[in-house]
DNA sequence: GTGAAAGCGCTAACAT
DNA sequence: ATGTTAGCGCTTTCAC
């Protein structure tokens, strides 16, 4: 079924129903209604991509969320979505996983789709110039910035929480509680990742303070999932290695080592206070709360949309911007003093 | 930049580009590095309304996820990639908010992407046959069937657990734990969701054990959500209702239960025992550890692309199959006995 | 207000 | 092995 199976039954031009698909204003009232009909009544659908390959532009801007399921990007996605909408815009998304490269996929997005600008949630930070340059359009790092990469400052933006900064506030905040042995939970210390940036802030925090870091005192999980933190807690707790306070580079590994601390013995946050980064929903429901440093999820997607709005729209340059993450006082964190 | 760019640069014809593109073997070899040397240099993406547009037929399997983010979705869609990857086929999944129809979307989806199947995974529940007459394909629905619909049972395909059974055998266990007063948590109970059906097993379950159902013992929260359903139970609580157990439709529902009753000052599970139905891996690293009939999520995934694909091959018939929910023992429930 | 026709970028016969 | 060409289904001038 096409417009010219629909045209045909109408007894009308092919354009006659395009205009009627796209709203347009000069069709009869009575061949609106006749088109409109047979649509309906044969459950006609337009192929987007016959559409999509005329159309030279668009009102789309294309969201690309890199990695399955990071539930904290939801929160994010919903308030672009509302943003782009109140703007007059249309919003794209397309989830991929992260074996898959987001810059290519965006660059297909871009020509498949028309897109007007499009936002990465969640992806690399080392990007190239040469990378990028697959890129016609203006984007967005959302959640992350090119800290690894050799980007100069006005070839892209970006919105994102400054993850060492962050990192280094929470593990003050442990210090000023009185805690002096304080351990950390990464994942995979070598990688250019968000899990290094706050190991950084973590490392630095020690040594501002006067704290040493001992190896002892490091906890390096294979991946960010719950199990993995789980296990890496556990084993290093059988190592008899103790600390009064462990900093968590994100709540769901919080959670794994939480209850990694609970089957050893310890009591949160008697025996041992926890405290992470993000702000999952989840995380200040279970018992005791979770104290944690959350992103500011809204935030995140509004200013992302709104810096690449003005991008598009020629009033705004490439900036990166930096968000503070809010502390979330929970019930896993004890003052000694 | 076209593939006739591409032509033009290399000096050869668009057919021999397509040809390299779409990795055809008569091509010579000469031809072959050229072309590929000047896509890589231009950094030329095909446009894939155009591929799309102009091939018949593709390999393949539509995955339309509804509403963002349901944290056990993701095993699932993993199982569904890796099933349809194996049988040879392309999965192209694509996500729509809980307020867009299913159907049409996927209607769309099958013009656009030339799809051969479709899997709805989470959807609507009461389909009708003028509904489903927008698809000319297979379809399976995954973690839902056609309950309150009037979709003949050689019309559709579904694989998901039975809710009402799981529930009863979910409560059945808590009776035979020795529980007499026995909670609910659900969800609007008027609607025709999963919420219901899992209500009705709750019913039937203390119906079948001679138990009365007061109106007092229902919680109904606002929605799904783990905060809708902690102010739900705890201003439950607030009315000084009292129950030995509670049964929760769903684990991130039971999550906020747990943590109202815990404000409240019940210790879990001594003073009340909580079991619920999902199975998600969060629960599982909480304290205590959530007691909970599990979908088995790989099998759900797995058994949706064999009926799909069978279906597709003219091989199989629509089928409705049932896989049995399996209890993973926590800590959050205790015998009275 | 309506229709005819060109062409979006690509693939797949069909020639050569 | 390579080029030519006819569409895929749609939108959009341009005539009328």
């Amino acid at each position: 079924m096409t417009i010219k199976d629909i045209a045909r039954l109408c007894g009308v031009s092919v354009s006659t129903v395009s205009r009627v698909l796209n709203n347009h204003p000069d069709v009869s009232a009575e061949n609106r209604q006749r088109v409109l009909a047979v649509i309906k009544q044969t459950n006609f659908i337009p192929n987007n991509s016959a559409r999509s390959l005329v159309k030279t532009t668009s009102d789309s801007i294309g969201v690309l969320v890199r990695g399955l399921s990071n539930p904290f990007y939801t929160d994010i996605i919903r308030a672009m979505e509302e943003q782009i909408r109140n703007r007059g815009y249309t919003m794209v998304m397309q989830q991929i996983s992260s074996e898959e490269d987001e810059l290519t996929f965006g660059a297909m997005m871009e020509r498949d789709k028309r897109l007007q600008g499009i936002i990465f949630l969640g992806g690399r930070s080392d990007y190239t110039e040469e990378e990028v340059s697959v890129l016609n359009i203006p984007f967005v790092c959302c959640t992350y910035t090119n800290c690894y990469g050799t980007l100069s400052r006005d070839a892209y933006s970006s919105v994102s929480i400054e993850d060492e900064q962050t990192a280094f506030d929470a593990v003050s905040e442990l210090v000023r509680a009185g805690h002096r042995k304080i351990a950390a939970l990464i994942c995979q210390p070598d990688d250019k990742s968000i899990s290094q940036l706050r190991y950084q802030g973590y490392r630095k925090a020690l040594q501002e303070n006067g704290l040493e870091s001992h190896n002892d005192l490091l906890i390096c999980a294979d991946s960010f999932d719950i199990k993995d933190a789980y296990l890496a807690v556990k084993q290093k707790l059988g190592e008899g290695t103790s600390f009064s306070a462990l900093f968590c580079i994100s709540d769901m590994m919080a959670l794994g080592a939480m209850r990694a601390l609970q089957e050893s013995g310890y009591r949160i946050p008697d025996d041992c206070s926890v405290l992470a980064i993000d702000g999952l929903d989840t995380t200040d429901y279970i018992t005791p709360r979770l104290t944690t440093l959350c992103q500011p999820m809204a935030e995140l997607g509004q200013r992302s949309v709104d810096i690449l709005l003005d991008l598009i729209g020629g009033t705004g340059t490439n900036r990166q911007e930096t968000l503070a993450a809010i502390l979330r006082n929970g019930e896993s964190v004890k003052s000694l003093l």
